[in-house]
Order: structure tokens, then sequence, then C-alpha cells
DNA sequence: ATATAACATGTAACTATTGACATGATTGAC
DNA sequence: GTCAATCATGTCAATAGTTACATGTTATAT
């Protein structure tokens, strides 16, 4: 499937991008709300990358002696990643969801148990919303056109609050349900 | 962090069941909503959970001779089990997504190839949410009390249906957005 | 009867991902 | 000046997960 390729392949066309920049993409800035990978997995894939000839780097220096590795896309790469972009592929597995999981076999736990728990993944994805929103309103003032890098980051960033709300409206009307025991 | 363990030992927790019956719940049945895992992930933890006496089992025979085995957990796997539970954990990484990176990536592509790729997600999700509701509707005429297993079944199936409309709300959204281009 | 789908259990090779180890440079604050 | 945080790049061992291989049984429909 090599998904995490085309992830490199679409950030490195965006814009010529080190390593460490990539990284830092997947744990703490905007790609971080659908995809993600360590450092440890990045630097391997992007030496595949390279010997498959579908980027190529530019050696900085920094200051006196720190070296940098500044990707860009080949045209070879551009096509394959852009070729990848058009296929329609079938819905993938449902994610993943340990607090799901928990949920599920809320019958071994007491109410009050449950409600904690309930509380306590509720304060969780408030906070996220609220970084989440913070961000959408600082950065942008007027939605997007389409066909830009900020129509893309938009969508996204839109997407991700869109999914914290309907998971804090669930786990209210789990609290509601759990309310309403006899 | 081996929660493929802790799915294992609430399922049979729940109720005594086979490997089989196990890789049905991950493919088809309610658990697919928030877990999965295949046959050949399944089998090999059960021989690791039975090595680690948290489970024990009792042969079946099917009709002439085809064998099957029931697994039951131990006191020493409930324990364990909901030990679990009990726990709290931080907000988990946030779920993998093909479609958003797509998205993301939306500059490359015409806006009447991603209008293409949003009315194909939205048939899909459209798809998958009918016939999670019709499910909900066939198996619960009330919402089942709270310390119930049909509680579980309930609140997990409840949960999906809420991703499934945000899901197509955000499509709709995008489908707006890429609409109102100059 | 017989074909097909579903039942039932496993292994092996490979790919994906994580966590720990490893090293060194630069920037900014005190 | 020196400490801490961040920049910057990598490897390695282990765990998690997928795909393909492998085998045999039983129920149901025609």
């Amino acid at each position: 499937m090599r998904t995490l390729k085309y992830a490199l392949l679409g950030l490195i066309d965006r814009e010529p991008i080190t390593g460490y920049d990539i990284s830092k993409e997947f744990e703490k800035r905007i790609m971080a709300n659908f995809w993600h990978a360590k450092h440890s997995q990045v630097y391997p894939e992007l030496k595949r990358l390279l010997d498959e000839e579908l980027i190529s780097f530019e050696l900085i220096i920094q200051g006196e002696k720190m070296e940098k590795k500044l990707y860009t896309i080949t045209p070879k790469g551009h096509a394959e990643f852009v070729d990848w972009l058009l296929q329609d592929e079938p819905l993938g597995v449902t994610p993943k969801d340990v607090f799901r999981l928990r949920t599920f076999f809320s019958d071994f736990m007491s109410a009050s148990d449950f409600e904690r728990h309930l509380h306590s993944q509720l304060g969780k994805h408030n906070f996220k919303k609220d970084y989440l929103e913070t961000s959408l309103d600082k950065s942008f003032k007027a939605i997007p056109k389409y066909g830009t890098k900020e129509f893309g980051d938009y969508a996204v960033l839109l997407g991700a609050i869109m999914r914290e709300d309907s998971y804090i409206a669930w786990l209210k009307v789990c609290l509601e349900a759990v309310s309403q025991r006899e």
C-alpha cells in the first residue's frame, strides 16, 4: 500500500522540505490530523524514495557546520504521486479506538467508574477541539480558494474539528444514557 | 501496549468463544466498529494468552470430527482485564485517514477530479451509515440499561453512526466549498 | 450426489510501526 | 559562559499487522 511513500511525496511536492520538518509535520503540525510517522520511519523511507529516484536533495549548511538535506521531488516522483492521488480506493478499515473498546466492555465496570472515564475523555477532546478551533481562527479569515495549499489545510482542519465535535457529542450521549439507569 | 490482548480477554470474558468467532467479530460484527485483527493475528495471540494462563479452552467436536476450541477466561485473566479496563490512558494518536490525506493534497488535482472523489466517498459513507442504522433499529427497541452487554453494543453502534454522520457532513462542506470557487 | 459457501485452525514471509539507542550543532535565556 | 531546548540525522531491535500458504470439515442448496 505504501501510503507513507505518497504522504512524503506529496509534502515534498508542496515545497522542498527536510526530513526533520516532515517529522514535525506528522508530530504536531497540520498533517498530524490525519497521518503520523516517527522520524525513525521517515528517514529510512526518504532514503528509499531517493533510491527509487522519486526525490533528490540538496545539502544545506546551517550556521558553521550543521548539515541538513533539503528534499525536492523529481519529475518521476511527481508523476507517481499524481497517479496515486487520482485513484479511487475502497473505504479503508474503520479506525481503531481504545476508548470505544473500553466502552464496549463497560458492563465490567461500575457506572461511576465509567462516568469517570467519560468525563476524562470529554476533558481531553474538549481541549483538543479548542486548540484546533484556535488554529483555524488564527490561520483563516475566510475560506481559502480551491486549488491553493491553504484550501487543503483548511479542509482537513475543519474536518478534524468536526470529528472532535462528533466525538464529544457521542460522549455526552453516553453520559446521559448512564445517568438514566434505574 | 498489547491492546489486542485486552480485546481478546474482554470478548472471552463476555462469554466463552472460539477463535473463529472472535475473528468474525473483528471482521463484520459489532467490534469491527472500533477494532480489527485478521485470523492470522488472532490465533497466535490466543496461544500466547494460553501460555500466560489468562485463558483456557475446552475441545468441542462439531458433527463427526471437526474440532473447535472454546476459550474461557481464567480468574487471573479476568483480574488482568479489569485492571486494564479501569486505567485512564492519554488521548491516543489521531487515526490515519487516506481520504483526508488526498484532500490535503487536493491542490494537485482539478476541481472536477476532487468533486468526483468527494461524491465517491459520500456514497460509501452513506451506504455504511444506512447499514449501521438498520442494525441499530433491528437490534434495539429501547436504550439498553447500563451494566448489560447490550448497553456496550448500543453505545459503540451509536458512536459509529455519529462518526459516519460527521464524516458525511464534512464531505458535504467540502463539496460546498469547492463549488464556491470563482 | 455434488458443488458451494461457510466453518475451523493454523503457519510463514513480509511490511509497517514503535521505542530505544546514538550523536552532534545551534539558538536563546540567564 | 553555560544550560536547556530545539534542530538535525540516523540505526537497531522488537512488536504489530498483512498477505499468502496450507489443510480439512460441515451445512445447504440444487
